[in-house]
DNA sequence: GCATGATAGTTTGATATTAAACTATTTGAT
DNA sequence: ATCAAATAGTTTAATATCAAACTATCATGC
């Protein structure tokens, strides 16, 4: 990948870095997201249910920090999920922006229910590395993460 | 992450990996397209005009797999890229299923000069790793997309 | 040679996503 | 107290994306 390239040695293994990072992503997303299609639920309503199964309620603002999407876009989701009855929306009543979002009882027996395969797909694809390669890449992950988190 | 899910060591070893490399993923490629945003390219349009550079004159069904995309979209990025004068098709003649896509000289122009400072970029991104932990990260990344691809 | 299936690309319809402009509410400075 | 700035959420407009149905071309087997 980018082998003809003329840049310098770092630059050259950053983006060599990047690319496999890439793809190794994509990959294994598009892999665990077919998964996924058969519950009915994007890659975002899911990542909101889950958000809400683990954290407990929480307003539009923080979960579309937790699921790395805009807040325009957090509108539509919990629309959507609102719409389908698994999430309800209930207006702050100290500060009277925020909007707590929580899992109505449908809800949390659908993510209840979809979870745990979500869990097993994803360490079906995990296993190519070892306990000790992916603690590695957890780590790697993390420090690269908050480098550039902002 | 998923601090309070009651599954087995291993999925909750796995779904942690698997958020640390979303996120690195996003906020890393994050900082980066914001970047490449100034120079009116789509991500998909760079990695189409980066794939030609480095690769020479590809058909759209190569270009979509080198940069994940679906052959639909191929249709829309390459129409783009054509309608800004960036690439060009040619009908392949030996099989005339093939279309031969290449860059304009205006299109490696432009991807010449913006290559540079995007590898720049990727470079201040990964300096958080040093040399050795981006060669790891660049294996297990290869080693996880490799087992995950298809 | 012709039919069947495979492959490359296009079109279409539905949805997702973002950025930016907007409203409502709160906080803080003067 | 009041006005300005900040913050949470919504709306809007443009674009990107995919899947699936479709066309055109090629290859294979009979």
């Amino acid at each position: 990948m980018a082998t003809h390239f003329n840049g310098s040695p770092e630059e050259k293994q950053a983006l060599d870095t990047y690319i496999k990072l890439l793809r190794a992503t994509e990959t294994v997303s598009t892999r665990i997201h077919r998964h996924l299609a058969e519950t009915d639920l994007t890659v975002s309503q899911f990542g909101v249910l889950e958000a809400l199964l683990h954290l407990g309620p929480l307003c539009q603002r923080d979960i579309g920090r937790k699921i790395l999407r805009s807040g325009g876009n957090m509108t539509l989701v919990i629309d959507n999920l609102e719409k389908r009855g698994l999430v309800e929306r209930c207006r702050g009543e100290e500060d009277r922006r925020f909007i707590e979002v929580r899992l109505t009882p449908a809800g949390q027996e659908l993510i209840e229910q979809v979870f745990p395969r979500h869990a097993q797909t994803v360490k079906q694809a995990f296993t190519a590395l070892s306990e000790v390669e992916q603690q590695e890449l957890s780590r790697l992950c993390r420090t690269l993460g908050l480098a550039n988190r902002g």
